[in-house]
This record gives structure tokens, sequence and C-alpha cells, in this order.
DNA sequence: CTGTTAGCGCTTTCAT
DNA sequence: ATGAAAGCGCTAACAG
């Protein structure tokens, strides 16, 4: 194992300074044909890897980069975009960063309007984009290209787009995933319960239908003859709710399990509590407090996690470093998928470890 | 959001020089009891906390770690943690860190203590242990205690021995995750069968044992009338693996799944498949090469992994920031337990994002 | 266009 | 016992 190579080594090998090396290296111009092939040959030769730490500690440069995500609840997934990312930023605590955060109202296309514009007077170095609708982040991503400012998606993609990167689960596979897991815990004769949530306005949430999808391409799959029953879920109405399940559990039914598609299961699994349902496996997806709660008390039975820690987290380091040095960037990015149950709920705490 | 505060800012503050502070934080010695106090005061307002990295660039004491594990085949479990180790060197590239790695032969105690002895010759700064032999590794320990070499195990962790931490997953809890597992997919009548392997000597493999126990808790536990038949499975001679599946499987049986508590349950599975048994749910633990092709196959059907690359990862990063900085360590770290499935394992690659 | 120099935060060495 | 100064690898500012 040799010594690490260093600018000085390489410019010496080349017959120019580190300046000239450094210059090139970063592409700041400035720099004759010539000392750029000397140089170009080198970098052939070795195996040069930058140090961005020790990059960031004479990098004057300050960058700015714009998070915008749905609004940050306590204990809830985009919380957890936002921690991962903060932790990528103390990793990279020598560069200096701005962090510009924008959150806009989810179930607000107006707020999102909104923030997108505010984000288009920023002089941005870099932008992260959770995005929810689709028609305002495609303005907002257009408008990203011709300044030609990069943007990196986390949570789910879209097409129409050309982000730098994208840091998602495969949302499909998940809901496909799902479907395995329901389908091998109940009777097969039995229905499978699907809670929805009731959104006013068209804009249906990406990441569910997904789910949706994989979970149907399972069942067909498969051959999986179990009827689906929806159940509506209402966060504007929560009263109903409990009017809903009752309607349908109370009746003769013949449901053996029931999935969530989006992230606000624990409170479905809540109102089963509240009404004595109990015994009705139920799966769903992410590690909110709710969530977890319901999985710890045993009214969830799995639930699958898609790191959102991770995902904010190399969003911004990849970031970083294609602004330091311009590496060059692998685009479609699939995180894992977190089968989590009761027994094991307690071992999942990623970052929680040094820092 | 304030300045980070430098080593200049505390001296600045404690009236002393930045040399001074070096020392205090270092317990380099030679320093009055006068300015150790006054720069404490100041510690004790300011948050500081000290860039390794940057550190790593001045600091001219080398680190030697000797690292200690069964050998490592390629693909299976120890070459992951061997991994996750060489991860944290990268990540931590400015601290000048000699690693010397000693693997043995994990069915052989002789060349265990072998192995030791040479380790006990060594003037380590810190020790990173997977363990086999408890009695051979308490001679170990028990020596690096007297020297006051720090050690930290991975992979299990074993009592009487005072170790800088421990990471390991839970193993009990593992075999509890399994037990439940199987249970809620197979019949409630059907047996189930568990694959064993045969040892040679009497030292029993002290993670599968855990695991095997909370196995037994959780059908306990649940009362669970489940009949438990053992598969004898042969490392050393392969060829009456087939034998004994075959004389098990070929009469009349109620196995309703398979369990195995060791990592080399993909060969079951091949054996398995060599002789036709299929549709028999198979769990195990490991994503070793050829557990991982079973999983994809369909011949496994659940897979908990242990995150050997984390394991590896945090107890060198562990090690270092101890060395380094003396920094206060947890004893006791479990990393999460990861369900694996065949829908899902194609996004289970740790590390492969940026480096 | 290019080499030299200073300086980032930290540690080490060398005077004092 | 302590401050001042040099130097780690890198980038930026300056002088040519």
């Amino acid at each position: 194992m040799q010594r690490k190579i260093r600018i000085k080594d390489i410019s010496e090998m080349a017959g120019v300074s580190p300046g000239t090396v450094d210059r090139i290296l970063h592409n700041r111009g400035n720099v004759s044909e010539t000392a750029r092939t000397a140089v170009g040959e080198v970098l052939k030769k070795v195996n040069y890897k930058p140090n961005i730490h020790i990059s960031g500690l004479s990098l004057k440069r300050k960058y700015k980069v714009v998070i915008t995500t749905p609004s940050v609840t306590e204990g809830e997934y985009w919380e957890s975009i936002h921690f991962g990312i903060q932790h990528a930023l103390e990793e990279y605590e020598n560069i200096r960063i701005k962090c510009l955060v924008h959150t806009y109202n989810e179930f607000d296309v107006y707020s999102c309007r909104e923030v997108y514009d505010r984000i288009l007077q920023i002089d941005a170095d870099g932008v992260i984009i959770g995005l929810t609708f689709k028609e305002e982040t495609l303005r907002l991503t257009r408008n990203l290209e011709e300044k030609g400012i990069p943007y990196i998606f986390v949570d789910s993609t879209m097409e129409n787009a050309s982000p730098l990167a994208f840091f998602t689960s495969d949302h499909y596979r998940c809901g496909y995933l799902m479907a395995r897991l329901i389908t091998s815990i109940i009777p097969q004769d039995s229905d499978i319960g699907i809670s929805y949530a009731i959104r006013i306005g068209d804009e249906s949430a990406n990441t569910s239908t997904l789910r949706q999808n994989g979970f149907n391409a399972y069942l067909s799959e498969k051959k999986k003859t179990h009827k689906v029953q929806l159940i509506p879920y209402s966060t504007m109405e929560p009263e109903k709710n409990d009017v809903w399940v009752k309607e349908l559990f109370h009746h003769q039914h013949n449901i053996g399990g029931v999935v969530f598609f989006n992230s606000r299961g624990g409170l479905l699994a809540d109102c089963f509590a509240r009404n004595g349902i109990n015994n009705i496996p139920i799966i769903g997806v992410d590690l909110t407090v709710p969530n977890i709660k319901a999985l710890k008390n045993g009214y969830i039975d799995f639930l699958i996690g898609q790191e959102p820690e991770h995902q904010g987290s190399l969003a911004m380091k990849t970031l970083i470093e294609y602004l330091v040095y311009r590496r060059p960037v692998k685009v479609q990015n699939y995180v894992q998928l977190d089968i989590l149950t009761k027994e094991i709920i307690d071992y999942y705490n990623q970052f929680n470890y040094l820092s």
C-alpha cells in the first residue's frame, strides 16, 4: 500500500506548479493546452483522490443549497429526510454550505407555488426537492434547468425532469412486497382492506399510487383471489374515520388483513384499537412515531421503511461532491426497503451511534 | 447558527496559547493546574467539537490496529465486516492507521491460539476482535487488559471480558424473530425443521446457540405446539447432507418449514433443490452470496441480515475516535436486524453509493 | 498563463 | 510550563 498521492506529487511529475494542477482539477481556466495535457497524462497514470475535508479547509467558496419539501412535522417522514441532510452537512463540516429550507403545505398547491416562486428568486448552487405536486414541480425544474442549477429529488422522482440524481425507494416494489407479506399471513379466501387517504383536489399522492400498482401487480401475477375493500381515511375530518371503520367491521365481514400505502396508518390502527377491532394484521409504510407506536403495541404487524435519513444524507453528499469536484453522479439511486416488526424495531435507529 | 468554535477561540477566551489548549485536550501533560482549570472553564461554556479530519492533517502519531477474525472467504459474512472496517479507514483517511489483519481457522482452536499469541507480540494501540473460541479469547483479552490495550468485539460479545465496546446484532432476538416469521407462514399443526451444523470438538457456535434460545423462547411464550425436527448439516462431509435430507423428506413427513441459525443455509437450500424438495419455506441468517442466490431463486423465503459492514465500520470509527480523542464510548451497541426477501434483496447494497 | 505565497484549523517542534 | 512558528494538503490571491 503506497503513500497517498498529493497535488504536489502530480505537479512534480507533470513539471508544473501545484497551482496549475489545482486549476486543472477544478476547471478554473487560465491553463495552457500544454499544461493541461501534461497533467492529464499524469492523472491517467496515478489514482488521485482529492481529500474533500482538506479542500474545504482552504476553499473560500460558499455554496447556497435550497431544500424544499412538504412541511416538517415532528416524528414524521420528512423530518427524517431533513435529519439525513443535516447529518451529511456535519460530515462535510469543512465545506461552507448555507442551507435554505423552504417547506410548503403538501395539501395546498398554492402554498407550493408560492414557495417555488420564492426559490426561483434565490441564486442557489443546488436544490434538493421532495416533490408532491408534479405540475408545479415541473415548472420549477424547467426554470432551474434554464438557469443551470442542478437539483436532486428525494422520496420520489418524476418523468420529464432531468435531475442530477434522485434518491428514493422503489415504491412499486414496496407495494409488491406488501402484497407478498399480507397474502402470506392471511387466509387465502379472505378479503384485503386497503386504507386510502381522502385528498382534496385532484392531486393524488404519487408514491401511494405506485405502491398500489405494485400491490395489484403481485396479486394478479400470483393469481391471488382476495377481494379488495377500500377503507377511506380522512385527515381533515378525523371524526368520520371511526364511523367508516365501524360500518365496515361491525357487519359481517371477511377482511383478513389491511394494508395502507401512505404513512398515516398508525392513526388507522388507533381507530381500530378504539373500536375493539383486534387480530386483523395490518401492514404499512414509514416509520413515523405513531406507526412505530402501533407496531410496538401489536396493532401493526409489518412496517416498510424507506430509509429517509439515508435518502437525505445521500442527496446532500452527492450534491456537495458534485458542486466541489463535479464528481460524476449516478442518476438513479434506489435505497433499501426495510421490513420492520415489533421484535426488531428497537434496533432501528440509524445515525445514533457516533454523532 | 454561530461560527464554529476553534482552538484559537478557546485559547483567547482562556488567556493561553493554542498550544496549551491542544496539550490539555489531548492530555499531553506539561500543563500547569492554572491553565488547566482556565481552559476547563471555557470548555464547559462552549461546545467545542474537534475536527478529526484536520487533526489528522497534522497528527504525526501513527496508530497500529490489529483486526482478528475467522478467515475471510469471498462473499461470506466476515468479508463484509472487513469491508466495513476498510470503509471507516477511507473515511478517516487523514489519520495514519496501520491495520494488521490476523485471521484464524474458525474450526481449529490451535490456529486461533497461535494467531492470538502472535497478536500479543504486537505493540498495538487497539484490537478489533471477531471471536469464535471463548476460552482462547478470554486469555487474549486478559492479556490485552494487562497491557492496557483497548479492544472492541464485532459479531458477538462475551461475558467476563471488558471490551471498550461491542457491535453485534441481538442474536437471541434474531432467533425470536425467526420463530415469529416461520410460525406466521406455516400451518399451525406442522413441524419445524432446524438445520444445525455438525462441528468437530466441543465448541458450539455461540451465536447459533443464542438464536436457538430466542427461537425456543418465542415458541414457548406464544404457546406454539409445532414439533421441532433437527436436520444435521456437515461442512466437512457434504456428501452426507443429501442422504440425511432424503431420509427425512422422502418418508412421510410433516415439516412445514425450515430455519437455520448459522450462515450456511444456502447450501442446505441447494441440497433441497437437488432433491426436488420445493414449497418448504426456509428462513435463515446472513446475506452471504449462496444465501442471496437461494433467496433470489425462491428457495429461501426470508433472510435475516445483521449489518456486518456497519458493525465493522462502527467498530473502527469508534476505535479511531477513542484513540485520537479518548472520546467516551458506549459499550453495548446492537445493530439493526434486517429482514430480506426476494422482492427487496436487489436494493440491499450498502456503501455502494459514493465510494 | 503560471509560479509563489499565505492561510484554513490543528499539532508539533523549538525556543524560551 | 508555555508561546511562537512551522507545516500537514489544499485553494486563493497576487505578482509576474
